[in-house]
DNA sequence: ACTGATATTGAGACTCAATATCAATTACAA
DNA sequence: TTGTAATTGATATTGAGTCTCAATATCAGT
């Protein structure tokens, strides 16, 4: 059993909430897919899967895995928002390349120092940071669009 | 007539574009508006005034003004997109309460520099930088949500 | 000032992501 | 095993934003 899956099932016991396949299922499919998804990519492809699923369970149990600190959300600047892993894996931000969709993830200290000191000349309490750099991967710089 | 105005105009002219009495009401709505509205409100409070304008000229012309480098769109994290004024303001980023909406503007030469460091060790050529600090303000932190 | 080519407008349909509703179903503590 | 409270999922709805296309307005060239 993946640690995930004892999380969650910690937090649902903490919340008087219950586990279902559904859930089971979607988390499953959520640690076994690499890569950033949407919603509705995962409802679609769950579909696929269990015809029986329905959309709404997709997006209710994501941000059931977002509260459970198993996921978290990312905004990509496309329309949709998207969900990455978040259980042991390090905060890390975006760089995002416009043509391709690319994901490079790095790790920085400096934004982590940033976030507090400008809380403090604002009096601001900080909770969460957007830091993401768009713009042109590797291998795109070399066409011309 | 503000120099906004003049450099809409000359933007118009190099792309062989028309000035129209809806970009001109737009422009000036825009400009007189001090906070962030999304392109829907402007679209509603510019009905009022105008009640033959239509949505898509709205959200046109915002784009066109975005392309003249008079606004700018910045995302708040509710669904909608926002523009500011961008002509004559430096750079700058947010802090964004989670609690009232309110922003603060800051700016920081810092985030530059971290744009161009993190880039250059990734062979990515930057374009723009999104950075926003969510959390709460001096005034709703006395609140317990 | 006129005119014609061309850019623009706006009503409304449409897309797409996401949320709300609510009757039927399921999980699980006792 | 059972009662009840949480959950599901089909469907409707919302809301932001885009598309279409016939009708209209602008403006460069005369």
């Amino acid at each position: 059993m993946p640690k995930e899956k004892s999380v969650l099932i910690g937090f649902l016991k903490k919340n008087k909430m219950k586990m279902t396949s559904q859930r089971d299922k979607i988390l499953d499919f959520f640690l076994k897919w690499e890569k950033h998804l949407s919603p509705d990519e995962m409802y679609y492809e769950l579909k696929k899967l269990y015809p029986r699923i329905g959309r709404a369970t997709v997006y209710r149990t994501l941000k059931l895995l977002t509260k459970a600190n198993i996921a978290s959300q990312v905004e990509l600047g496309d329309g949709a928002s998207r969900f990455e892993h978040k259980y042991n894996h390090p905060h890390h931000y975006h760089l995002i390349c416009s043509r391709c969709g690319k994901l490079i993830e790095f790790v920085s200290d400096k934004i982590d120092a940033l976030k507090k000191n400008i809380s403090k000349k604002h009096s601001f309490l900080p909770n969460n940071v957007r830091f993401e750099i768009f713009g042109l991967c590797k291998k795109c710089q070399k066409y011309r669009n």
